[in-house]
DNA sequence: CTTTGTCCCTGATGCAGATCAAAAAGCCTG
DNA sequence: CAGGCTTTTTGATCTGCATCAGGGACAAAG
């Protein structure tokens, strides 16, 4: 798990504020699927400015809970989880971000939850009120953000029905498919779905226990519906996993 | 359940888009505390001008998941429970609307989830273009609807930490706790909490049956923890069920 | 007044998934 | 490539909550 290459992302990257060019942002592979997408010329030159290089290993945490939020992210390449801890150490993932996805999209005082790297990561990193002052400048892009939000919230309120309405066949079936489409959108190909988070991860997600996430995966591929290949899962009847998902 | 006069906004109560006076909102009870509390004197007005009264029974529905969502809402008065239904009838609700609250935050397409009225409601409505368009000519407006779009994504990841990881006692008792909380914004006493929705709808929100909600009340009221009483409970030992809700 | 319907409560029983235990399979590192 | 990690898998057992069943309270309708 610690080394990571991101399978669908094999080409060499250039990621967004890399030194070389002048115009970092123009090569960076996920502008399009992020909020930069949404920005002019001259505003993806400006943001670039405020922008900082973040290169981390996995394991390695970029912001944690309760902390003050004092920058905001987004990832160019690598995948996180996002956490809440219980004082007795349960946990809750709240989400796995890819590629693309952004971190601080609440613009908050302090971190609603913890985020560490699954895989070698690199981001975008921007000081909050730099960020914000940039975006408060420009409506367009404020509003971007508010779609970014809002797309959130609906993430957070189907997985309050995976989590509070769903056996643990349709937990892990929804994971499955959801997960696919997020790749989706990043790569091409969308049979192999790279899991670089780790069963207890995907427990802790789910609100299962690692050992129900092993058995449905492995009861999965006994039946023939997926087969398990490292790092990740190649779906073999997706048609069968769609409908476990759909309840 | 049937009459549910809102004991805590006993005094007679001046709508917002009540046709008496030209200035409507200004006696509005909720104003300060929703969107509308963002706004210039003048936006007020011609934000009341965009608005229809809207005036519902209990049960009455507001609108319908993956419907268009033609209009946004204000909730003015009363209560409202918002859910997404499983094809098999499982329900999840997400959450409960209180007065001051506003939905449509995504202004998304289609209604991402169901709501009907839990009591009788009143609320301004809005045509959603309408709402729209004076929305991106305030960038403070937006910035607004954002902060309460990031709010409702911060109780939604709560929410998950509660579905996946908590035991029955424990959420009942932050469901109890997060409820105070949040009628004390509307009013000052806190020791009574009014429910005015179902068992079966606390279950649906809590990831629990009726059974067991019923249980876990009743067990609290025997040990002394609470009193149920009609259309609601009173905290006796406040102190015992924060820390039940913080595990 | 009875009937009907909804909601709430309570008890008995069952089971999906948790817990406990341990082996197997990968991995890094020296 | 051996030894010591962590992660995954598998099996046996337990249990918290679901399920099933039924009774009581209350309101609305007849």
């Amino acid at each position: 798990m610690a080394s990571h290459p991101e399978p669908h992302l094999a080409a060499p990257l250039t990621l967004c504020p890399n030194a070389k060019a002048a115009t970092h942002c123009e090569q960076c592979r996920v502008r399009s699927l992020s909020l930069c997408g949404a920005l002019e010329p001259d505003e993806l030159i400006e943001l670039d400015r405020l922008s900082r290089p973040l290169s981390l290993s996995a394991r390695e945490t970029i912001f944690e809970q309760d902390e003050l939020a004092d920058s905001v992210f987004n990832i160019t390449a690598g995948s996180a989880r996002l956490y809440r801890l219980l004082p007795d150490g349960r946990r809750q993932i709240v989400g796995f971000a890819l590629p693309g996805d952004f971190l601080g999209l609440s613009l908050t005082e302090r971190n609603a939850f913890s985020a560490d790297a699954l895989t070698p990561l690199t981001a975008c990193q921007f000081s909050r009120q730099a960020f914000s002052d940039f975006v408060d400048a420009k409506p367009h892009v404020l509003r971007k953000l508010h779609q970014l939000a809002s797309h959130e919230l609906s993430m957070a309120q189907e997985q309050m029905v995976i989590l509070g309405r769903r056996t643990a066949e349709e937990k892990i079936a929804s994971f499955l498919i959801g997960l696919r489409k997020r790749w989706a959108r990043l790569s091409q190909q969308s049979v192999t779905i790279p899991l670089p988070m780790t069963r207890q991860d995907i427990g802790d997600f789910l609100g299962l226990t690692v050992e129900t996430v092993s058995r449905m995966l492995t009861r999965l591929a006994r039946e023939k519906a997926l087969l398990i290949v490292p790092d990740g899962v190649r779906l073999l009847d997706v048609k069968r996993i769609e409908t476990m998902a759909e309840s």
